[in-house]
RNA sequence: GGCCCCGUAGCUCAGCUGGAUAGAGCAACGGACUUCUAAUCCGUAGGUCGAAGGUUCGAAUCCUUCCGGGGUCGCCA
């Protein structure tokens, strides 16, 4: 039940009753027209901007048109009250009748309040953390983890066709560094005195167990054969050590992705090498050269031709090499190939969670779904700024140096995966974000987590008590409730906010932002927190009356109403609603 | 130098992809506990939406140009 959709419907129709006398041209296109809550409550429950959206292809002034759409709405059983306001807005008032029947399917429809069929099945590909596996995910990961899954399940929750997916960077350079660096630990692990870990390779100590693995699995075989023998096989043991921690990683966020992704099978498939042959066969690739980077001191520069992507025809700034200089692909290639199967796999949507420093790549990337795709694929790219770590008030200091930076799992075992999902998605994704360890776990107003977390519990604590204050045989002898009995106006703003949470859900699925959940989480948690109290003051407003057993009830079903809001609200940004604090 | 992001109350940020008098929290000040959990709530105060133009019925939002902060710029991934 979506309230602006079904008031929609009912403009829309009137709009082509209009049409049908000739008011407005046959053709006309509805879709810069808005239903939505107005700002000021005293302006109504539901307005519309048709009439002056509508005004000059009707060719008539806006008060003027707002009144021939106004008399055909002002007899729907659903709308109480009409106005025209403004410039033209129209206002609606509902109708006392609809409110009851918005609680009632919020109740019916429970953990399914909210979901919705926008995306009709679309099939989305959501692509994020895909850090290299090289080491253990450190907290800038965070923010892109916990985003790309909210997103995820937000796409889901309104009606699109979701795959959770991790690119493995397992090709390049940097897994052959990991390989070197694990040797070592394996060399150690056999007794041998490493010294120092040399420059160049991964010093952390992360990498003592594979050490110590490999010298079990190969005893000192590996010592004594060449670096080209040994490598690869070093290399595919770090590379799934390495994926097995970070899975690990993931999963005490409550993170799973449906797809691991390895870049290596597409160069070992042949993959890039039938994709750059499509390339050349439609003409979009050529050798020629590019001029040297600007900004920069070119000190080895060379110039040469080389094999281009046709990009700045798609949109991009400067076309894109595909191979380098020592003939084999650049990374950028195998993301060509990659998109193309991914669009082989019936992808529409191809979603990038990246972080702030990628911002670079996003145009390359969307060059080469258009020239790819043709359109019928769109690629959405989001980018997460960075999170500065904060200790009561002091910076967290962290230096590269011996590994010494803050894991993401150090984080998740402080304060909680709770506190770190809710957290990620107090900011929007592209402004930077402070986390503070003591204010995050702290129990007051200023931690949303919390503030929300305890209007949960508020609403578990006084549904528990319930039982007792009323008697199991009230419950048992319980008919349905009787929404006209809430009358008051902080009772009526927590009822229409509860009627905001299906359009609330779509607009953020639409925008790519789940942290309108988190802002609408703490928006409904401060009515309640304030209707709460307003009982303090005026007894007759508590939900638990012992003398008005068909209030309390009907009170009680407004609680579990709004609690399937906080709830499901929660659900969607990977947090557990708790029943107590 | 090119491209991308940001600039909104003293501070931290929202602002529903063009709507009505720009909103929260923190900090400041003044109030509300014999509690269904005061871990909360109510009130007061606080603004040339970085600047200037433009688009139109209407701009914090879209376009152009500046100012300031961050990121990025072939053969790393």
């Amino acid at each position: 039940m979506n309230i602006f959709h079904h008031i929609r419907d009912k403009v829309e129709k009137a709009l082509k009753t209009l049409a049908g006398r000739g008011v407005l041209p046959e053709d006309t296109d509805f879709s810069h027209i808005t239903v939505e809550a107005p700002r000021d409550p005293a302006h109504g429950d539901v307005t519309t901007n048709a009439a002056m959206v509508l005004a000059k292809p009707a060719g008539r002034k806006p008060r003027d048109l707002a009144e021939e759409i106004t008399a055909l709405l002002r007899d729907d059983p659903d709308i109480g009250s009409v106005e025209i306001a403004g410039p033209g807005f129209i206002n609606m008032r509902l109708s006392e009748a609809f409110w009851p029947r918005l609680m009632d399917a919020v109740l019916e429809l429970g953990e399914a309040y909210g979901r919705s069929d926008l995306g009709q099945g679309l099939k989305v590909n959501v692509e994020y953390v895909s850090a290299n596996p090289t080491g253990p995910l450190h907290v800038g990961h965070c923010r892109g983890a916990v985003f790309g899954d909210a997103l995820a399940n937000l796409l889901e929750e309104t009606g699109h066709e979701v795959t959770r997916e991790y690119y493995i960077n397992d090709a390049g350079a940097q897994v052959d560094v990991l390989a070197r660096s694990a040797f070592l630990r394996y060399r150690e692990a056999l007794g041998e005195d490493i010294g120092e870990i040399p420059s160049g390779l991964y010093p952390g100590a992360y990498l003592k167990p594979v050490g110590k693995a490999l010298a079990e699995k190969y005893g000192d075989s590996l010592r004594n054969m060449p670096e080209e023998e040994w490598l690869p096989l070093v290399r595919d043991f770090a590379i799934d050590a390495m994926m097995d921690m970070i899975r690990d990683d993931l999963a005490a966020l409550g993170i799973t992705h449906e797809v691991f992704f390895s870049e290596r099978t597409l160069h070992e498939s042949g993959l890039i090498d039938d994709t750059i042959r499509e390339l050349r066969e439609r003409g979009l690739v050529y050798e020629g050269r590019l001029p040297p980077p600007k900004g920069k001191p070119p000190e080895d520069w060379e110039d040469r031709e080389q094999l281009l992507f046709r990009a700045t025809e798609f949109g991009d700034d400067i076309d894109r090499p595909l191979v380098k200089s020592d003939g084999s692909y650049t990374y950028f290639a195998a993301d060509v190939a990659y998109i193309r199967d991914k669009l082989a796999r019936g992808f529409r949507q191809l979603v990038y969670v990246l972080g702030a420093d990628h911002g670079g790549y996003v145009k390359r990337l969307q060059a080469v779904n258009r020239a790819l795709s043709g359109g019928e694929a769109e690629l959405v790219a989001r980018l997460c700024q960075l999170v500065k770590l904060f200790r009561g008030g002091e910076p967290v200091r962290m230096s590269k140096r011996a590994g010494d930076f803050v894991t993401l799992r150090d984080v998740v075992d402080e304060v909680g995966p709770d506190v770190v999902r809710f957290m990620m998605l107090t900011r929007k994704n592209d402004a930077p974000l402070d986390f503070d360890f003591e204010k995050v776990t702290e129990q007051s107003r200023d931690n949303p987590v919390f503030y929300v977390q305890y209007a949960h519990a508020r609403i578990c604590s006084v549904l528990r008590n319930a039982r007792e204050e009323l008697g199991e045989e009230v419950f048992a002898s319980a008919g349905r409730p009787d929404w006209s009995l809430l009358k008051d106006e902080a009772e009526m703003t927590i009822v229409k906010r509860i009627g905001e949470y299906p359009r609330m859900l779509e607009a953020a699925a639409k925008a790519h932002e789940p942290h309108r959940v988190a802002f609408y989480l703490q928006d409904l948690a401060a009515d309640f927190h304030a209707l709460w109290n307003k009982g303090k003051e005026s007894p007759h407003l508590r939900f638990i009356l012992k003398d008005q057993v068909d209030l309390s009830l009907t009170r009680l079903a407004f609680l579990r109403a709004i609690r399937y809001c906080l709830a499901n609200g929660l659900h969607l940004l990977g947090v557990r609603p708790v029943e107590e604090m």
